[in-house]
DNA sequence: ATCGATAGTCTCTAGACAGCATGTC
DNA sequence: CTAGAGACTATCGAT
């Protein structure tokens, strides 16, 4: 069952209206207290991460007193892992909104807070879940109510966006938990209900497009076949792409083209080579295939295996951050300007080359704590997390780049940056 | 001089696949 | 170009 909200009263798509106690609160708040009161779990979808947390600090309030005593006592319990989890003080907010029934998620939670609270909303200790869309593609956590706060969103190139009905649709299917409620209601808050109402609820999703148009993509799957089928030639190649997604879109010489142009890029960048009009991956373009490595990436990594005099940690950690596969690169803010000198002055590099992504591995393997680093930098335990968990990959793929090119010294310097990423000193 | 309230200004914005080895329940 | 919350700053006034 599908909604829209406004000035007080729900406006189902089927004609149905019900009205709801407005508090100062704000309006997703309130439709949230509203399910909870007639024993429903709710889950408001925000547009960004401070949205999530301040939403869940001020619900809690509110949904404290439908907590009984041993609900009580065991989100005591709970609270306390949560804020054991590191020193941040977003582990201290969570903690805090755990102890009253309600709870945030987004990516910047560190991994056992993330567990936690999809854990204890599963079995409704947790009654209110706001959430940024981590919560909407991934983890499978159903509620009675899905509230969808706003369907705007910021976007870096457009500014503010209308989410699309994909987003949408996908937002709602975390509506209705098929063992405890019969039904799930997913409503919308927003000022125009009719509009909204053909825009979303009563509108097909957009269709499909294949993201393998993508020059980037292509690269990687390009280099993926030959390396699993070498001495294909571009015939064969062109009668595989023809079967994908993207030949419904594309006209065969658009693609042909296309594949040309980046059968090119890999034998200039050397990790193809051609006998006659059939290609072979070479020795690093297989290794790059086998670890997933991006062509981009494989190609940094060589030339800086090739050509660096000396391997240095900053310098080490600066490829790593920049390469096409890291994840996830954070810009430098205004303000990050004078954290600069986190790094050591001896091991200097240009000033527009650094990114926070940087800074925090340094500050990371330099032993600061979690505390330090999003106060410092604004980076959160989870994204900490993840950019730890991607330079280990990439870490251990270049290590094996530089034994493939039997680059001791290089293999040695990597491998001891590796286990110190691993270690955090 | 210090503190504080208030209004105006500035800044910032979701998520995320992958290898391998070892450890833990 | 579009929005809105929170951090930050400048200003003024009272103690």
């Amino acid at each position: 069952l599908e909604g829209v909200y406004s000035h007080g009263e729900i406006i189902f798509s089927n004609g149905e209206k019900r009205s709801i106690k407005q508090s100062n609160r704000g309006a997703s708040i309130d439709l949230a207290i509203d399910c909870i009161s007639n024993q429903g779990q709710a889950l408001i979808f925000t547009e960004t991460r401070k949205r999530a947390v301040s939403l869940a600090l001020k619900a809690a309030e509110l949904t404290n007193r439908f907590l009984d005593d041993k609900e009580k006592n065991k989100a005591k319990t709970v609270s306390k892992v949560i804020s054991d989890s590191d020193d941040t003080e977003l582990s201290r907010d969570l903690a805090f909104a755990v102890s009253n029934g309600v709870a945030f998620h987004h990516a910047g939670l560190n991994p056992t807070c993330r567990k936690i609270v999809e854990h204890y909303y599963r079995e409704g200790l947790i009654k209110l879940v706001t959430a940024t869309p981590t919560l909407a593609s991934g983890v499978n956590l159903p509620a009675r109510r899905v509230i969808i706060s706003s369907i705007k969103r910021f976007d870096i190139e457009y500014g503010m966006q209308e989410i699309s009905v994909m987003d949408y649709k996908q937002m709602c299917g975390r509506a209705g938990r098929p063992k405890y409620d019969e039904y799930g209601e997913a409503i919308i808050i927003a000022n125009d209900p009719e509009l909204i109402l053909d825009a979303y609820i009563n509108a097909e999703p957009e269709p499909i497009r294949s993201a393998l148009m993508d020059d980037n993509s292509i690269r990687m799957h390009l280099l993926g076949i030959i390396a699993s089928l070498p001495g294909i030639d571009e015939d064969e190649l062109l009668s595989l792409f023809s079967n994908t997604l993207m030949a419904r879109y594309y006209r065969k010489s658009t693609i042909k083209r296309k594949l040309e142009r980046i059968l090119d890029y890999l034998v200039v960048n050397d990790l193809i080579t051609t006998q006659g009009n059939r290609f072979i991956a070479n020795d690093i373009g297989k290794l790059a295939s086998m670890l997933y490595i991006h062509p981009e990436t494989a190609i940094l990594f060589r030339d800086v295996i090739l050509t660096a005099k000396r391997l240095t940690p900053l310098g080490l950690l600066h490829v790593i951050t920049q390469s096409y596969d890291f994840f996830p690169k954070l810009s430098l803010r205004r303000k990050d300007y004078d954290e600069l000198d986190l790094i050591d002055e001896d091991q200097f590099i240009i000033d527009d080359d650094y990114n926070r992504s940087l800074l925090g591995l340094y500050s990371w393997i330099n032993e600061h704590s979690e505390k330090f680093i999003l106060d410092r930098l604004g980076i959160e335990p989870g994204d900490l997390y993840r950019m730890i968990e991607s330079a280990d990959w990439l870490l251990y793929a270049m290590k094996e780049f530089a034994k493939k090119m039997n680059k001791i010294d290089a293999m040695n310097d990597i491998e001891k940056m590796h286990s110190r990423v691993k270690h955090g000193v």
